[in-house]
DNA sequence: CAACTCTATTATAGACTTGTGACATGCAGA
DNA sequence: TCTGCATGTCACAAGTCTATAATAGAGTTG
């Protein structure tokens, strides 16, 4: 159960308006150590979507004011998130079955919840391990370049050994360069499951990522302080 | 980097004449890594095939001008191919069942994708282990060279003698040279279904190849360590 | 400028990981 | 059956990370 993978915690979005079968899955799934995002329509899930980079997104396809195909569509279009989509039984299954519209998975309600949980797991598993994965690639920021499938870092062509926690915030930081994270969000995203965590301890990791990257004096340039809220990368 | 991996990527030929199941087939094969190639009757799909000699060949029993079954004998015929089958519901499954057409599998419409994709890597994987296998490729990093082919190991010309195990664990490493694994992904590779393994087990095994290349002392130089990750082969 | 709030920095104890040797089990061939 | 190899697990020691407390410093407000 408890993956020892020190990585940016795998978002799930859920995109479901009943609320008697979304809150149990937030429930198990956050259970089972994922961050969970949720929307209730349709315009939500898509902008959560963007906002969040989910690394899956579950889907109703029965859904208010925007179905589930058309949200599929779009996800579709814009990235290649895993999309697991949810069907009532008959409910036009053979146009729904995701081959149509580009789903990897479906399941028909009612399901087990240990099942759903499996074939999550499952696919991010397979999206992790598939060569085309969207996260395989070198994040570049000046000098600074990030090779996440590596797991090595280099500045201005220089290795730069960082220890776990600090490559995962790196990342983390440089692969929403501009967005401005809260201690809160970081911690959530970083240190996943565990609760009491100061937020303190956040400033002396990205201290240490600082120095590393030879920002220990002087202004930083790439991890800015935003006073009152947290840190923003810039690229 | 001093490796040469020889990892061509994998072609598969899609014969089937509806677009909104070819579009989605083709998009996740694609986003899975593989080369794809598309024909929408039978008539092309020989031809392609002979053309592009395809790793693996999708083929709908329903095709205008000639029927999937035919295709199937003439390929057949023709290449030991892997062949997967699609069928409708109810259509003459009994004939595909018996594979008496010589396919290799069949999947019934509708299905999922994750599914689907879990069958072709099932299948290219057991090719590429069939002794009738040409792809025999043989992986060279500085001074080792492993035959994959012959399942022989060599060390500067001197021969090593691996454990199945530990061949299949560096030939994992050695076909991915830098890119960091973590136990949990190697489990996954290696020690496939079992789900019961414990996770330092690897770390045993790793020793065990080090042991063998001549790392027991100092600095590991082929497979490194990723404290609070994993491992991860330098080429 | 004084009071207050938030952030940077440092040192450190304790938690967590990994390498290693020993051992138990299972299986195949003699 | 017996024997030898393959392989999964354990326990422990040595190192490595990391959460936190404490303190100093910087920024903000009125």
């Amino acid at each position: 159960m408890t993956s020892d993978v020190k990585q940016e915690r795998k978002t799930v979005l859920i995109i479901e308006d009943e609320d008697n079968l979304l809150a149990p899955l937030t429930y198990n799934l956050e259970r089972e150590g994922y961050r969970v995002v949720t929307a209730t329509d349709g315009g939500e899930g898509l902008e959560l979507a963007r906002e969040e980079s989910p690394n899956l997104v579950i889907l109703d396809i029965m859904l208010p004011t925007m179905d589930g195909i058309q949200v599929c569509r779009v996800l579709r279009s814009e990235s290649g998130v895993p999309i697991l989509m949810l069907t009532a039984k008959g409910e036009e299954l053979d146009k729904v079955l995701g081959l149509e519209m580009g789903a990897d998975d479906y399941m028909t309600k009612p399901f087990s919840m240990r099942e759903l949980i499996a074939r999550v797991k499952a696919m991010l598993r397979r999206a992790e391990l598939s060569p085309a994965s969207a996260d395989g690639g070198v994040i570049t920021s000046g000098d600074l370049s990030i090779d996440v499938e590596a797991r090595k870092v280099s500045l201005g062509g220089v290795s730069v050994k960082l220890k776990p926690k600090e490559f995962d915030l790196l990342t983390l930081f440089a692969g929403h360069p501009g967005k401005a994270f809260t201690r809160d969000d970081i911690l959530d995203r970083i240190w996943g499951g565990k609760d009491n965590i100061d937020r303190r301890t956040v400033d002396v990791h990205v201290r240490w990522i600082r120095q590393k990257l030879g920002e220990g004096d002087g202004a930083p340039r790439r991890i800015i302080t935003i006073r009152g809220h947290g840190y923003r990368f810039e690229g």
